[in-house]
DNA sequence: GCCATTGTATGAATATTACCATACAATACG
DNA sequence: CGTATTGTATGGTAATATTCATACAATGGC
């Protein structure tokens, strides 16, 4: 699970990330409720930032009624997670991604076919 | 033009929140090469914000190779650069791509459909 | 009861973001 | 040439983000 989380440098803060992701991980299911989330010790270990910035994007879940906090026992996910807005991210980063390609000269084809390709391995 | 653009409040830098604005109407077409983009002080009056911080956002888009700043004349968006079918240059934005959907949770077959819908519009 | 684990809290130092005000520099146009 | 437009640059201020260090508080297991 630890492995999934990736931190980028694009100018959005830390706790922004690791909370968006920690969303969509919850809203697609790939956390399920009641399930047990990493401390935030070893989230903060794995990904080299501060304890206090883990605990800020934790708490800010727990204020959107995603995760519980319990002292002395862990974070886990709520058992009624409220409906996360079935948003379509893959439109908003194909555009993105785009635009770049346009800049470096890559057609669109070309990256498609990267993609695929990189598919392969897993 | 200007009435799509929106801000919210949800932790990410405005220049952020512009930036990746602007690269998406660039990448599904909705705005052109060639095209002008509204002034940096007609975007800070409409959004209310610092002509500062509009002036991050598009010299970043800038350094992306997306718009074009011409002092005196106004911003546009780049021209396709001649495709130089490099394959190495696909596979390496792909690659950055690869992680940025990870990272949002977004499968790379949703992905990769989104850009086949894009594709369709030049 | 003792103790390790885990979330919670605080205070300080530094960097980044955003705003404000102002000015400079290139371009277009009458 | 004079002027308006537009991008570029600078200096100062306030708020926020991040890190570091440290400590406290509840829980569970021995």
């Amino acid at each position: 699970m630890l492995e999934t989380l990736t931190l980028q440098d694009n100018g959005i803060p830390i706790y922004v990330q690791l909370r968006d992701q920690f969303s969509a991980l919850v809203g697609r299911g790939a956390l399920a409720p009641g399930q047990r989330l990493p401390t935030m010790r070893e989230v903060a270990v794995a990904l080299k930032i501060d304890l206090n910035t883990v605990q800020r994007a934790y708490a800010e879940l727990e204020r959107e009624g995603i995760l519980i906090l319990v002292r002395g026992r862990g974070t886990f996910v709520a058992e009624a997670p409220p409906a996360k807005s079935g948003k379509s991210e893959a439109g908003a980063l194909a555009a993105k991604t785009a635009a770049q390609a346009q800049a470096l000269g890559v057609g669109l084809d070309d990256l498609i076919a990267a993609l695929r390709a990189l598919k392969g391995r897993a």
